[in-house]
DNA sequence: TACAATATTAAGTAATTGTTAAATGCTGCA
DNA sequence: TGCAGCATTTAACAATTACTTAATATTGTA
């Protein structure tokens, strides 16, 4: 994963929210936030954070509540969430761990404690994703297991080449890759095709999976932009 | 199992049906009830849920009988059930214990420890349908043993090939088996056999167990979905 | 502007998989 | 042992899908 990691913090208290969020931040997080359940769902949604830092006790919608169905939701499935509690009470543990959550942290909170389980959640996170041959991009997840890619919750499947090629370049979002490269390794350098063959190739992705993810570098090559 | 498990209430009072809806919905468990015996035998059919919570006492059908019931039904040998009662009199347990009850969880009903209970049911049954070289997806268990195939209720015997093809399949639904793998863990590395025959085998498995169940990833191979 | 690179289409070609029937292989039992 | 009956493989061909090309249009940039 080459992009920001994004976290939604989510507490009915406007300052708990200042300090994590100023924290993160320096961290070196994309931080948003949300107040209650009902807007941390909404939020989460399009935002589609990796981690998200949920208060246990709040109004509307409290926030055992919130996570279970934030683990319903498809395009969420891979975010990991923290319960943040003033209590540690087994019993809220507990239900906070039958929800879902993925780990659990009492309040107050410590930045450095915080920080340091939020980089490690993300380390097995991204090797995880290694594993499995993932490419999770929020909006946009290419699972080489099932050769499909998922666009906003949509699951599209994609013949071999336009596939090898999307996943060659969306493993480097922004890099641009050239066109001998992509001769290369989609197809193979003992392989002899055409000029337009690649546009060709290009022109599908484009159809299926959206104009603006990928950008024409004349003279160059392709670059796959987030 | 890669599957959110399934649990049946049964239970004539509605209040107490949605007390455990709730505890169990947020326990990430996917809930579906019904109000006697005979409502929960023709869901459970339909449903094949992993546990079914069963009131002892019921109008039209006691929870005893449809216990008895169940245990005969063969898509739902793997189905385990709880019982769940007012009164805690031994007569009532034993003949619980005797009707094919799993567990017996007294009212009221502390969810913690219901939950508990489930969960711990829940691990006992994955960790032996492992060593039973069981894959059980709900409508569909594969049974290494016997070399058997049950899919909504329905018996079918499968020839070893086609067997040890489905195995491999189902073991990760949703992966893409490449032809080689499927080659290699099926007739073995040194077994030379022509292009055709993993096809025509997928070809069986398709008439007898359903079509939409393989799906072919042109240029890669092939995968089970659910 | 001019020209080289890329985009776009549709159509042609290649590659892969599906289907069927028949041939072959295997196993248990009389 | 031989044979019946099922399992497995093969072979030939059909169908499908992926991929490439070719012809033409458009774009970006020196």
């Amino acid at each position: 994963m080459s992009k920001i990691p994004k976290i939604l913090v989510v507490d009915d208290d406007p300052d708990i929210v200042e300090i994590l969020r100023y924290n993160l931040s320096l961290g070196g997080y994309d931080v948003k936030s949300a107040a209650n359940g009902k807007e941390a769902i909404k939020k989460a949604k399009i935002f589609l954070p990796e981690i998200i830092l949920l208060d246990v006790m709040m109004p509307e919608m409290d926030g055992i509540e919130a996570c279970s169905l934030i683990k319903e939701i498809p395009s969420l499935v891979n975010t990991r969430i923290i319960f943040l509690s003033a209590r540690s009470e087994d019993y809220t543990q507990l239900s906070a761990f039958d929800a879902g959550a993925d780990d659990y942290i009492s309040k107050p909170v410590k930045p450095k404690i915080l920080l340091k389980k939020i980089e490690s959640i993300f380390k097995r996170l991204t090797k995880k994703n290694e594993e499995i041959n993932l490419i999770d991009l929020g909006e946009l997840k290419i699972d080489r297991n099932s050769y499909l890619v998922y666009l906003k919750n949509k699951e599209i499947a994609l013949p071999r080449k336009e596939f090898e090629l999307f996943y060659l370049l969306a493993s480097k979002p922004g890099k641009v890759f050239t066109r001998d490269e992509i001769m290369g390794k989609v197809w193979g350098s003992e392989v002899v095709v055409g000029d337009r063959t690649i546009d060709v190739h290009i022109r599908k992705l484009r159809e299926k999976i959206g104009d603006l993810y990928f950008k024409t570098v004349k003279g160059i090559g392709y670059k796959f932009n987030q």
